[in-house]
DNA sequence: TTGTAAATATGTAATGATTACAAAATTAAA
DNA sequence: TTTAATTTTGTAATCATTACATATTTACAA
């Protein structure tokens, strides 16, 4: 339960003015934090606020997260999905239901520093995807 | 320098119908490992079979996805790309060029045994993919 | 307070990667 | 050969995302 007045705290620390907009957008990512697509925002959001328009939807959206407020994921080959939550962790996606969920994962894992130095590169940011067969769906599937 | 002889096997080994169209695309992937998307193999093959249509390159490559003979990757925002070598490796994406590398990766980091009872799901694929600034293109950017 | 510029939001049209579909060509095999 | 199955092709549709012009709201100086 993400408060107006958190969530507009949270986006001013990202230097981001928070319109009622923008607000509504980033407390919905708070509050459903089930990587949803623009659409599914919209969507979710016109029922409340019914002249937002897609469009600022996607902008707002990609002001977050170039912003780094937000998670991009481009798990899914047909439409980015969007995370509110920006801490380091993975994903998985069944590939029956689409359904999309956390997995831990060890931050050094990754070992960043070291592929960096190696290739002589720098990581602004790393993705973990799992795919595969949900817990409910599994059983559809001979597993 | 993968052979049509070797590459014709390859395809085979999958169970699949080695026709002219698809060892061409799989041969161009062999020889191309930059992770091109379907329109850049059918532009650079186009060249060599005028009649290929873009339409077999698409339906040759989820053919060849499905089957596991390649890899389809999520790591563009834009564009799927695919790639030839299915051996586990991880990839980065410089955010300014585009180029996409080869990022050696610990097999066993990922933990998918762990995490496949932890969450009583099924891992099929897994992908990890690193963005920031190539080597090239670092500099333009102040790191 | 009022007027003006900057920032933000909106609606519609365009873009472009991918897919659907039906017909043509090729291959298998009866 | 004949016929059926597979594969390829060309064109049209789909649909997520972006471009763009206009409208609205906000900031802020006079
Ligand atoms: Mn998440
Ligand atoms: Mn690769
Ligand atoms: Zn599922
Ligand atoms: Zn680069």
């Amino acid at each position: 339960m993400a408060s107006i007045e958190k969530t507009k705290q949270y986006l001013t620390d990202f230097k981001i003015h928070p319109s009622f907009q923008r607000i509504a957008i980033m407390k919905y990512l708070f509050e459903n934090p089930v990587h949803p697509t623009a659409d599914e925002i919209h969507t979710a959001l016109v029922a409340v606020i019914p002249t937002l328009s897609k469009t600022t939807v996607y902008n707002t959206l990609s002001l977050l997260s170039q912003a780094g407020a937000i998670k991009e994921l481009t798990i899914d080959e047909k439409q980015l999905h969007y995370d509110g939550y920006i801490r380091e962790h993975a994903h998985f996606r069944c590939n029956n239901c689409g359904k999309i969920i956390d997995v831990a994962i060890d931050n050094d894992t990754l070992k960043i520093e070291s592929l960096e130095k190696e290739h002589n590169i720098i990581i602004t940011d790393t993705q973990v995807f799992y795919k595969g067969y949900c817990n409910e769906c599994k059983n559809k599937f001979n597993y």
